[in-house]
DNA sequence: GTTGTTGGTGAACACTGTTCAGAAACTCAA
DNA sequence: TTGAGTTTCTGAACAGTGTTCACCAACAAC
């Protein structure tokens, strides 16, 4: 019988290389390997090639673990919600319950480079995040809106996180030359563009130009939140919104 | 001399295909080419071959009046905005003049496949899209909101609404089998599985089923525009919301 | 008529996602 | 211990992608 613990005596030829050193793959280890690529080299360095190199393994070996690149997209997607625990609804305090719901969902999708790409492209009604919805449409019937407005509000407040995150992004990758770490920078060039407009044919443009850039994201990202609870809040109490005259005032 | 208005004689060989029949490329009829192409073939058909292919050229040809595939994303981007205008801003109709906005800016996404997804790649900042930026601006001006809010305010709605289009393609391109002419079986289909749900582990998903998927796109989207309309008219005559507690009560 | 410039060609390069025959490595029965 | 069967991984291949480059044909100007 073989002994397994023992050190190969050195006069014996090498066991044949049973057991291969590393481990073996695994759909996680997969999707951990997509994760380290795509924050190496971004969504567009994201291939299928990048993530076998990434794990000493040829493509093909991906496939047994995964049907598509765009499940491996799902399962990275999927990910994004691990831990992700929304609290009991409370009717007192679903503003503030829903405002850090968003200021999660945001520094979620920022903690990994073109994250909100890969959300954007995918609609959150896999049986894995059925249950985030679920807790989702609770907090907001505690909120006592009527049902049509439960019904898009969760949507609305995640469209406008990823969109938002996603804007964010953009403006990044338009400014390559800075590695994420001179936005001053990049600011203070936006800034004196639009300041530098004809003012007879943009007024607005100029005249705001210190607001449009001077904020800091945290802030318009909070100031939108805002705006949008304040909407919702506003049909408390409301029957169901009717199709003809959503604003019969 | 040659005559250049004259038949050519029959006994005479054709004149060596000067003139070549087709007209000369420009970016126009490129981009006219690439929405051609993006109409039958979706975004991910969308190849600078099959443009190519489309006008009859050699693929090369493109790059002389294109840098980049990116740079006719741009153009085509841009020609979602042509022939676009917004009305004269009006400060007793404001709400009613931005419902008409966002409702032609979706019709104008619905307009040709994908559009959502270019759209959503690109950020409304180049020079020929800065006037609608502007009126954009004036109208929530004039309508009394703080500067802050006007800042943010046009950049929310358009957030939304490429968000919302993005995801009615989304849902489209999940259920590729109808060719777009049988939403009601998708609809019926989804709804049916929401009600299969456990009603413990889902009430509100089950309870709501029927609203989430039975209402009509177009109700569901004039819906999220008037919540953020609300949103927004909440802040008129309002001073600039501060930083650190952007709701004081 | 001879230039130079422009707009077009076809081939090539370095990639991409995906598939497939075969070769290892493992499991389990005899 | 042997042998069969299954799972996992390999290397090569295929068709397609964006982009570039040497070459070529047509046009404008001197």
């Amino acid at each position: 019988m073989t002994q397994p613990d023992m050190p190969t005596p050195p006069w014996e030829r090498p066991p044949k290389r049973r057991r291969p050193p590393r481990a073996p793959l695994s759909r996680e280890r997969i999707v951990d390997a997509a994760y380290a690529v795509l924050d190496r080299e971004g969504y567009d360095g994201l291939s299928m090639r990048q993530v076998a190199a990434e794990l000493h393994v040829a493509v093909s070996a991906l496939y047994v673990h995964v049907r598509d690149k765009d499940e491996l997209l799902q399962l990275m997607y999927n990910r994004l919600f691990d831990g992700y625990e929304l609290p009991e609804p409370d009717p007192e305090q679903w503003r503030e319950q829903l405002r850090n719901f968003a200021r999660q969902g945001r520094q979620r999708l920022l903690s990994h480079r073109d994250m909100a790409k890969i959300s954007m492209a995918h609609v959150p009604f896999t049986p894995e995040l059925l249950p985030h919805v679920e807790r989702m449409l609770a907090m907001f019937t505690a909120a006592g809106l009527p049902r049509k407005v439960v019904a898009i509000a969760g949507d609305l407040l995640s469209t406008y996180m990823d969109g938002f995150v996603l804007e964010e992004s953009l403006w990044r990758d338009r400014y390559p030359e800075n590695g994420g770490a001179a936005p001053e920078k990049m600011r203070e060039e936006i800034q004196s563009y639009f300041s530098s407009l004809p003012p007879d044919r943009f007024p607005n443009l100029v005249e705001l130009a210190d607001v449009m850039v001077d904020e800091s994201n945290d802030y318009r990202f909070e100031l939108g939140v805002e705006i949008i609870l304040r909407g919702i809040a506003s049909y408390i109490g409301e029957p169901d919104p009717g199709n003809d005259q959503p604003e019969p005032g």
